[in-house]
DNA sequence: GCCTAGGTCCCGTCC
DNA sequence: GGACGGGGCCTAGGC
């Protein structure tokens, strides 16, 4: 079970060691404190001193979360190296996340500490994630007749110099048929994505006609306008309905959840 | 300053009556417990019990984050509502954060909490991005001299088509310049995308020359040979030396954070 | 390592 | 509100 210890305001020297003891052992360690952010590398950034979480992960990865919004506002993804130190001029905790590629590096400086957790997680619990991309292709690629006709699969992920087909396949008449799949509303980077394949496709055979789809639950407006343009095809599909080709995938609804 | 309390091992009944204060009081809570998570939305996941801190933040946006790995395994980045219950049966606690747009629900099961910290933070630091790419084309469109010849320019995200020109200018015989700004190194895509804007303008105009500049600090060896396949230009720029065209910029450098 | 594409992407911006 | 493109995107998969 989780082995957690807390330590209410400590002072910047006391803090020093708790986190760099805490580092040396990998363990998870959440900071809320008063502090400014420098970042360094692909781009820069800095941030004014204000209260924030600063979480340390066992892998360490570095997240610096203010108290609104969903994403953090500096983060290190992974960590080669954090060093930890205390700067008396200043009279600032500094913790420096480095990077080595990309070569980056973001400096954290802590003038108030009001509560240092040092935790021990286990956390061995699988994640399981339906109906992916993958998941649909992969139901179209063994059930083509869901697309409302006579199809044979020729191959999935087909390699052409620009990328990658979802679905090739052939239909009744032998003409090659490129599916592009989205499992939200397809938009006009979709249909473009779709015609790069099928252009690159032409460019090696000239004989067989070639017939791009794009298949997705819904498309918008200026989609469905440069597929008609391009005289490509849309065919909507029920996400919900494909649900059932997958065996593993669980037949709750959002009204089981909401009741 | 900040307000923060810490209540270790909360019972369920306890934890129910804690976080559904902190909520009412839009305080930040941050949760270490044993937990269970399913999402029901755009997608579906179900995350089995494990030992992970739990974000709730003073707008609702809701984090689960397990002991490694920069994402968070769960999230809401916006919720319109947190339902907090005490499920009897299963003897857990059920917290439900609902979204109205999309229509989404987390779902967290407690069944051991560690640690509950409520936390009241102040923080109005601003935060500065330095040098994105609207920067730098602004820098050029103002400077285009920078780009090491004659240029005037016409317009800024010109409109056409297929989507926006970065920069829009003429070169001293009159011929139309259309560039293209990656911040970092430029890929295939960019010169895929600077390619399909000079299409769209010579579907327009047969008269005028249209020259194509890549302009970025570095370039792939598959864009560049691409660019010269499509006779198109590279123009390499320095975005350090641009900083010195934005005021706010400060000119600390990488060596100054590692030293 | 580079390249490609997906993501519950999130986020800003413009219509 | 929908739609579209950028991002320090991150992450997974190929080669």
């Amino acid at each position: 079970m989780a082995k957690v210890i807390v330590y209410e305001e400590p002072s910047l020297e006391e803090a020093k060691k708790i986190v760099k003891n805490a580092l040396s052992r990998k363990k998870n360690i959440y900071i809320l404190a008063n502090c400014s952010v420098d970042y360094f590398g692909r781009s820069s950034s800095h941030l004014e001193f204000g209260e924030r979480l600063i979480i340390i992960k066992s892998d360490g990865a570095l997240l610096i979360h203010r108290p609104v919004g969903h994403s953090p506002v500096n983060w290190q993804p992974e960590t080669s190296y954090i060093d930890v130190s205390y700067d008396s001029e200043e009279e600032v905790l500094v913790m420096k996340a480095l990077r080595t590629r990309p070569r980056e590096v973001v400096a954290i400086k802590l003038d108030n500490i009001f509560l240092i957790v040092e935790a021990e997680l286990y956390d061995s619990g699988a994640f399981y994630m339906h109906i992916s991309e993958k998941e649909i292709r992969d139901i179209l690629a063994t059930n083509p007749e869901i697309l409302g006709e006579k199809l044979t699969t020729i191959d999935v992920e087909k390699k052409v110099e620009p990328g990658f087909i979802d679905l090739y396949l052939k239909d009744k008449k032998g003409n090659v048929v490129v599916v592009e799949i989205k499992r939200l509303t397809a938009r006009v980077d979709a249909v473009r994505q779709l015609k790069k394949y099928i252009n690159s496709l032409k460019s090696h055979m000239r004989t067989e006609k070639i017939r791009g789809i794009i298949v997705a639950p819904s498309i918008t407006k200026k989609a469905q306008e440069l597929l008609l343009k391009e005289k490509l095809e849309f065919k909507q599909i029920n996400i919900e309905a494909l649900s059932k080709y997958v065996g593993k995938t669980e037949k709750r609804s959002l009204f089981d959840y909401l009741k």
